[in-house]
DNA sequence: CACTAATTGAAAAAAATTTTCAGTTACGGA
DNA sequence: TCCGTAACTGAAAATTTTTTTCAATTAGTG
């Protein structure tokens, strides 16, 4: 389960496993790419501040992370594999899995750069749009 | 030549071809990945707001792209394909040319998704950090 | 159950971005 | 070349977003 790697986590860096945190977690787990005030509509019990501090600490220990592409900060659990389908006409983000890298082709081994994780956005149309 | 492409898009766009434009454009052709000070600190004498504007409107003709990977946002001069290393030790932004997509698994007839441009953001640490 | 370092949240401060609006200017047409 | 005008600029003010402060509270250890 997810969130009890998060919690994990946690523990292991000294930091609490408090209500507010799980509930931001929990708010994290519903739905990729929420903003701020998506978030927070989801746990209304959690101050704005916490909100902000929990976000950090989550970013910090590589549990979410925070993207901006175009509108405002947006956040969303961490994957070493992230690859994104974003509609530039209406905006729509959606998520895919098969990965179209060729890992040869990575500035691994090229430019003595240690390769840990990639996101790929792919910019266009979508289907609803077209 | 970079910038005569974009008063072309300017003044096909029914938009003035401005000094204040013109010294904004010449600061983003000279670094890529500057934040909006940095910017600034290359045309001090155009205003903040129009800094800001003129940002906005090189962004909706397509020239500049805002990214932010981390620390706030940056701006660069658009291209359809776009490859980042990025240092997480130090911060570090970078681009690399060749591209290691593999056209045939990108999304494009797969799901009904007009593929037109794309980002890639490799993260790790750079040869220096290591 | 007590202790304490970690955490919370309200308020205030700071930073980032947008809006307003009166004055200025680029540039197409006469 | 000169005019008219829609587009543009920038200072100030407003708004939005994010961070800092600090006194009160609490999770987790023993
Ligand atoms: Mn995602
Ligand atoms: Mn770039
Ligand atoms: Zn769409
Ligand atoms: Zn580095």
């Amino acid at each position: 389960m997810r969130l009890g790697a998060a919690i994990g986590k946690m523990r292991g860096g000294g930091y609490k496993a408090t209500p507010q945190r799980m509930a931001v977690l929990r708010a994290l787990v519903e739905e990729q790419h929420q903003s701020l005030e998506e978030i927070r509509a989801r746990c209304p019990e959690v101050g704005l501040v916490t909100v902000y501090r929990t976000l950090d600490l989550l970013g910090s220990l590589g549990i979410v992370r925070r993207l901006d592409l175009g509108d405002g900060a947006r956040y969303e659990l961490a994957e070493n594999h992230h690859h994104h389908m974003i509609c530039e006409s209406c905006g729509d983000i959606s998520e895919f899995e098969e990965c179209p890298l060729d890992p040869e082709r990575l500035p691994s081994g090229r430019a003595d750069f240690e390769v840990r994780a990639h996101s790929l956005e792919v910019y266009g149309r979508c289907g609803a749009c077209r």
